[in-house]
Formats: structure tokens, C-alpha cells, sequence
DNA sequence: TTTAGCATTCAAAACGATTGAGTGCTAAAG
DNA sequence: CTTTAGCACTCAATCGTTTTGAATGCTAAA
């Protein structure tokens, strides 16, 4: 019960809590408290940051709290409003609604949020196009069945020839329809190694490489970052060097690192745990969820270790559960 | 001389200068400094902190520095070396190459850097696609003459009469074709109301909004900004509330106001002569290019106001000048 | 016109004393 | 055995004072 008290009352004020404080609300006297305390610091659940100090929780603190307090919370979603309503319109695109998700889920945590998506490395392909737009150059197209599209400009020297592209084009498509993305590139190399395709076509290198860069596109995961200079306004952001420090890592994109990509469900990285130095006082959490294809997108949210986690873990169980709906109704 | 001196030094060390440095850079007594030292104070070109600190460069006294000493320099280029490569390599995209300048420009500068690309206002439309990708869904794909794919995802009621958009399809790009990007809501809209058309398409309502909407896309500026990180090191940002301003500023996107888009060649900001209030420490510099629609692309420089003019302002207008070389190659 | 000399100014650093929220421990009370 | 009152102790944080030193302005002599 004290340990609960101490991470509720640390997470509101950011200051270690003493004893007086927790006397009051427990109607024992303040000799209690501090005998209490003692054993939990023993215990290593707490900690203080110098003799005569308040006690703050230690990240074994949080675990523990988190694992019991938190994850036996039933499945709340009171006080979500806002965001079901973002889920109930059905005009937005997919993307469009992830995206409005986790801008409202930074400005509510005042955390900076990431949406990774999925890569789309199992979307097929439903068709190939090029389209000339000059005498020297054309652009590829690539539309997947979900409807995404990667272009691609492309130069060739010689003086286009119509009739031909079309028959390119036409054969591509006959040879890549309903291909995985991942497998183009293998499934392209081989075709033109063990089929006529290689005396058909007189722009054979040029458009074939143009077209594996363009697929290439689709496995650069999509991602969407925000609310960095929310965090920045926390009081563990004080720190200049800290500060500093947090926005480089996320202008070099190390901030992904922290993304737990492979686990499933929810995922919470307390402190050290996560791997990137500079983070080392921030918790990660991280929820993934299906989509139809196979592939898996997260949602994540970073923040200072001393968040709300009582509010947020339901809160990311509760958007990834519902971006998860939206794919299944495609 | 003195005032150069100063400016010099203060952009060297961004501390304030004393009349003792300069006397023996002189070889004058201090005193004979500090005399005249007295009077471009009183002329507004240099300030002090407080009564017995050394002097620092005004507002007036860097626009004086620039206007005649960085701008009568010669087109120096040396030292440009590592710049120069980046366009010698013709196989990259442009808008790749533009991006890597301005990565480079950054890094180089220590500032924060910004490409706002011409808007595609005046390109013109070359082709216009619908591609089915369910029986209720397909993609709108515009592609312009200078080979830019929009797309945007619809979804159609009814079951997809393919017949019927073929026919849309090519009545929209007899339409369409070669009208520029500006005009296409305005032309879509009038021959709704004059045409057969309005027989014509079933779903039309549906269709042209789409349209309009992958159109407005191109209008949204492309840019790209790089370094904020870089900034942050700067010793005028010591100051935490001045960097979280800062960091805001630019997660709100309220740093591209300070860009001069209608400005002709160069342009420099120098503190209060830009709008935004929390960059009235900063100088931006701004050199457009014409592309050779008729648009103008600007890159741009955001630093302290103490920045190394001498190099930055004719990096910048080597810059400029090479990206539009680059539109008028092609 | 330049310089030497001197009194003056003021931010920043160094120092020291005070404060107060908090602790641990002990001995008495329940 | 648990709780509480009491007391000595600790230490970050705050505040005021002093010291320091880099700079100034001004004056009178060179």
C-alpha cells in the first residue's frame, strides 16, 4: 500500500515523497511510515536521492507496481472518449485515423508518441504502370492491393519507343500480378535470367533496377512521430544536457531503436531497460497489432519513467485493439 | 575596421569583446580603442551588456557588417569543395540532391536548414488514372509533366462498373490534359455544370472531390529541415526556456512563416526584422531559385544571429544557383 | 590624436550561515 | 509485537555578503 502511495503521489508531483505526507493519508504517524519505508528501501522498491531526502520509487518500484497494479486493471475505457470518437468515423482513411490516434494519445500523456506501420513487405502487387512524360523519361507506378502507390522517375537515353514500353508493361504485369512485395526482387532477377523476357526488352536494366527501387519504397516503414516538445516541458526535462540530448536522438532517428517491434501485445520498457543510453530515464511502451497480411504495426509511447502508467497502459491496449479492428474490416 | 573586428570576434568566441583584445590585434593602446569603441556605441552599431562588460555587435551594427563587407565579396566557391561534388552526380533524382545540400548546409553551418520546394502550382497535368483494387475500392493516381504522382484511395457504394469508368477515365483526361495544376479545380467544376458530363458519370460527385482532393495535394509545399539538433549546442541556447520555445516552434511548423517566399535573390533576417517572437535571437537567410515553370524554391538558414556570414551567405547563393541550374537542365 | 593612469562598475564566483523537510534510532505506550 | 513520541542528525536549497577581475569612462600628460 505505501509503495502505491509513493509512485501515485511521485507521479503526480515529480517530488520525492516523505513521510509526513503519507502519515496523513494513512492516519498512522509519520514513525510508522518510516519504518515502512526502511524495509521497502531494503527491499529495494524505493529509493532516496540523498540521507535526508524523500523516498522515490526505484524502477523495481515501477515494475512492480506495473505488474501488479496496472496490468490487473479490467480492461478500462472510461474517460477514452475522444478517442472512440476518432474510430467511429468511418469516411477517414486508415492511415489518416492512426495518425489523429496518436496525436491525441501524445498531447493527452504529454509524451512523444510513434506510430510504426506496418511495412506492407506482405501487400501483393495489383498493378504496374508506366507512364511516359517525355521523350527521355517516364515514371513507374506501383499499386499494391491495400491501394498503396510508389512512383519511381526513371531517365532511359535512347528515344522512347511506345509500342514497346506497352509490351513491357503488359508483361510485367502478367509476371508480377498478386506478387508479394517481398519476393519481386528475386521473382524479377530470375525471369530475366530464365525466360524470353531477356531479348524482349531493349530497356531491360534501366527499368528493371527502377523497378526494385521503386518496390524498395514499400519496405521503408511509414512512420509518424509527434509531440517531442511536449516531453520537453517535464520537470526530467530540466536538465539541459538531458534535453539536448533527447531531441538528437530522435532528430537521428534513433528513437526506433527503443520500439519493441517483435514482441507481442503490450511491451513497457522501465529505465535501463531499453538500450538506447541517452533514454535511460524514460520508459517505452510499445503495442503491436495484426493486420490482415501478417504483417505487425506498433504504436509507442516514450516518456520520463515517472508516468501515468494507470491511465496510459489501458489507453495503448485500447487504440491498439481498435486500429487492430480497423484493418479486419477492410 | 574596429566595428569588423568585433563582429569578427564575437561570431568567433560569442562573448562580449573588450577593448584590451583589440588593442593589441591593433597595436593601439586600449584606451585609443575604448574612445572609438564609445563612439560606435553611441551610433547604435554595437552594445554592451551591462555598464563595465566588453561589446557585442547590435542589430545595426551586423546589418552595417553584412551590407558592406559579406556582400561586396566575390563569389568565393573555395572550400565549397564537398558541395560541388554533390552535383556533379547526374544519375541522383534532383529532389534527392536538394535534400543531401541541404543535410550538408546544416551539418556545415551548425544551423537549422530548410528546402521549401516549389509548390507545382504551374506544372500541368499529363495523365489521369483510376485503378480498381476491390469491387468497391480504387485508386486516383494524377501525374504531372515534371513526373509527380499524387494518389488518393476512394470508395465507391455501389459495385465498380469497370465499363463505365473506363469511359470517365478517358473523358477526365481528355479533360484534363495539359491544364495546370491551378486551374484543374476550377475547369472540373465548371464543366460539371456545362457539359454532358453531368449525365455522363454515375459517380461523379464521389469521383471529382477525390480528385480535387489528390489535386490540392500537389499545392501543399513539399519541404524538408534538417539540424534542429545542431542549433541546440549554440551557446545562445543555454537558456532551457529558449530551447523548448524553440523545439515547439519548429514541432508547430511555425518556423516556415520566418521563410521569405516572395523575396528575389538573397535575403537575410537579422533578430526583430523577422516575425516570429520566439526567434527574435535568430537571423534566417533565405536564396530562392527560379524552376523553369514559372515557380520559385527557396532554401533557408536558421541560426543564431550570430552566425559566419562571410561563409554562410555565399554558400547560400552557391546553393541556390546550382539548384537551378539543376531545373534547367532537365 | 594617442596614451597612461586611476577611480568606478558590475556580473560572476566563492563563501558562509540559515532554513526546513526529511531521516534513523531509541525508549515509552498501547 | 506494533505503534508512536521525541530527539539528534543530515543535507539540498536559499539567501546575503564578500571577493575578484574584466571591463569601462574620464582626465591629464605625451
Amino acid at each position: 500500500m505505501i509503495l502505491k502511495l509513493v509512485v501515485d503521489e511521485y507521479i503526480k508531483t515529480a517530488e520525492p515523497i516523505g513521510s509526513k505526507i503519507l502519515s496523513e493519508m494513512l492516519n498512522v504517524s509519520s514513525a510508522t511510515v518510516r519504518n515502512e519505508m526502511g524495509i521497502l528501501e531494503d527491499l529495494g522498491y524505493i529509493e532516496k536521492t540523498h540521507t535526508s531526502s524523500g523516498r522515490m520509487p526505484s524502477e523495481k518500484g515501477y515494475r512492480y507496481y506495473i505488474e501488479t497494479i496496472v496490468k490487473n486493471l479490467d480492461e478500462e475505457t472510461e474517460g477514452f472518449f475522444e478517442f472512440e470518437k476518432l474510430f467511429l468515423n468511418k469516411e477517414q482513411e486508415r492511415d489518416e485515423i492512426i495518425k489523429e490516434a496518436i496525436d491525441l494519445l501524445s498531447q493527452a500523456t504529454n509524451c512523444t508518441a510513434i506510430s510504426l506501420g506496418p511495412n506492407a513487405f506482405h501487400s501483393k502487387v495489383k498493378k504496374v504502370q508506366l507512364v511516359p512524360i517525355s521523350s527521355h523519361q517516364a515514371i513507374i507506378l506501383v499499386i499494391t492491393n491495400f491501394g498503396h502507390v510508389e512512383s519511381k522517375q526513371i531517365t532511359i537515353q535512347d528515344e522512347i519507343d511506345t509500342e514497346e514500353l506497352i509490351k513491357v508493361i503488359d508483361l510485367l504485369n502478367e509476371l508480377l500480378m498478386d506478387t508479394p512485395i517481398s519476393k519481386v526482387s528475386e521473382k524479377l532477377h530470375y525471369e530475366i535470367q530464365h525466360s524470353h523476357i531477356k531479348e524482349l526488352l531493349k530497356y531491360r536494366d534501366t527499368i528493371v533496377e527502377s523497378f526494385i527501387e521503386a518496390f524498395s519504397k514499400f519496405a521503408q516503414s511509414k512512420y509518424y512521430l509527434t509531440g517531442q516538445s511536449n516531453m520537453l516541458y517535464q520537470p526530467e526535462f530540466n536538465d539541459i544536457k538531458k534535453l539536448r540530448e533527447f531531441i538528437t536522438t530522435i532528430e537521428n532517428n534513433e528513437i526506433f531503436k527503443l520500439v519493441e517491434v517483435d514482441s507481442e501485445g503490450i511491451s513497457v520498457k522501465i529505465g535501463t531497460e531499453n538500450q538506447v543510453t541517452t533514454m535511460q530515464d524514460c520508459t517505452v511502451i510499445t503495442s503491436t497489432y495484426d493486420t490482415v497480411d501478417g504483417d505487425k504495426g506498433t504504436i509507442s509511447l516514450v516518456g520520463p519513467t515517472r508516468m501515468d502508467y494507470r491511465r496510459v497502459i489501458p489507453l495503448m491496449k485500447f487504440l491498439a485493439k481498435h486500429i487492430q479492428k480497423l484493418y479486419e474490416e477492410e
